[in-house]
DNA sequence: AAATATATTTACCAAATGGTAAAACTAAGA
DNA sequence: TCTTAGTTTTACCATTTGGTAAATATATTT
């Protein structure tokens, strides 16, 4: 019975690994080339399969786009509350907003920027998401600043373009980071770059709304 | 003679306004599929002429693409030279730059996103102007205001990521629009918003320095 | 071991793509 | 007016593209 169950585990394991594998493929080519850009045949090479094998497990160009695109905003909701991010005052809230959206940048630079292309692309395949998830949940993060700055807990500020400036400063670090490596003279950005990046732009946002150090 | 002239100059004036006509299209095709995405014949449609004739201008996709790019990086040369900013003192220059820098994402944001599709992709096509052109600028940047910092003028700070920052900042007014748009619950950005922008930015940037302000 | 479900390859294909070659048309100068 | 230079259109074409259909191979279950 252990036996049988094994090894139907492993043939439905060996297909999600080649799934994720293939999602991991085509997260890097969609990445460097945006959804029109990008070929099928492009994301089966990296993925080591034949064309059609790929078209066995995703039967569209744009159901893979999607589900690459899904699997990265699942992540961001998942770990960008503003809300409920660890911390009592706003300058922990931040802190620890900012570190970990520098985190995801850095850990999942490729779907990163997939996800910028698709905005700047005019994000067709992602107004409505936008609409119905992010906007809701920006309007009460806006809320809650508003209500700092009336507590007197920050000094006031426009809290909409608060948010773009944050989001913007951290999402950088995995959208242009060949930039960055070409412009500090490295081959890749490294653990202590993203430290130093972390420190930098959390000092920044914290001076800026004129939340009290702690430490 | 005047006359001659006057009739060699209607042609050749036809030609100028049909090549900007033609980048324009461009300009806006790539914004919106990046280079690999875009196609001939969308562009020359996007231009109102004929694919044929699109290329009797532009001999191929490369030369277009690269004209386009090298347009947007001449007006970022002209314009964003942080020691040639207007002001004496750190806040001034760093008000008017913060403000030129938003004023090319509102002017500009087609070629804003062409460039910025490109080094996403990994700037296959700008390393070498990266290298030879922003980094020489870069580190004079860097080093006037670490300058400020010796001189007392500003709070220290990281100076390379203060760049990647106020870039990053500024850009994303062109690049995420759509992102904003939506969660203003605005069909499009308006002059008033890049106000609110430019103001929101720059007090961000001025206060996080700590450079005393003058108004 | 036979039957069945799952996975992979092979053979195609219509549409779109970047581009060539040359014909036809238009404007300018002698 | 005739010639020439500049522009636009027409006719193609090889390659790449996303995708279908079916044959083949490999596991899994009975």
């Amino acid at each position: 019975m252990a036996e049988e169950k094994d090894k139907w585990t492993r043939q439905s394991e060996n297909r999600r690994a080649l799934e994720t594998r293939i999602l991991r493929s085509a997260e890097i080519v969609f990445s460097e080339k945006g959804y029109s850009g990008s070929s099928m045949e492009s994301i089966a090479v990296t993925a080591n399969i034949s064309k059609q094998n790929l078209i066995y497990y995703f039967p569209n160009k744009e159901l893979l786009y999607k589900r690459v695109l899904k699997e990265m905003l699942d992540i961001w909701i998942e770990k960008l509350s503003f809300l409920e991010s660890q911390g009592e005052t706003p300058e922990d809230v931040i802190r620890s907003y900012v570190s970990e959206k520098i985190k995801l940048s850095r850990l999942y630079p490729n779907g990163s920027k997939v996800f910028a292309h698709e905005i700047i692309s005019g994000a067709p395949l992602l107004k409505e998401y936008l609409i119905s998830d992010l906007k809701p949940q920006f309007d009460r993060d806006v809320k809650l600043v508003k209500s700092w700055i009336k507590k007197g807990l920050i000094d006031p500020i426009d809290p909409e373009h608060l948010f773009f400036t944050i989001w913007a400063a951290t999402q950088t670090y995995a959208d242009f980071s060949v930039q960055m490596e070409i412009l500090l003279g490295k081959k890749s950005l490294g653990e202590r770059d993203f430290e130093r990046a972390e420190k930098a732009v959390t000092e920044f946002v914290v001076r800026a709304l004129g939340a009290k150090k702690n430490n």
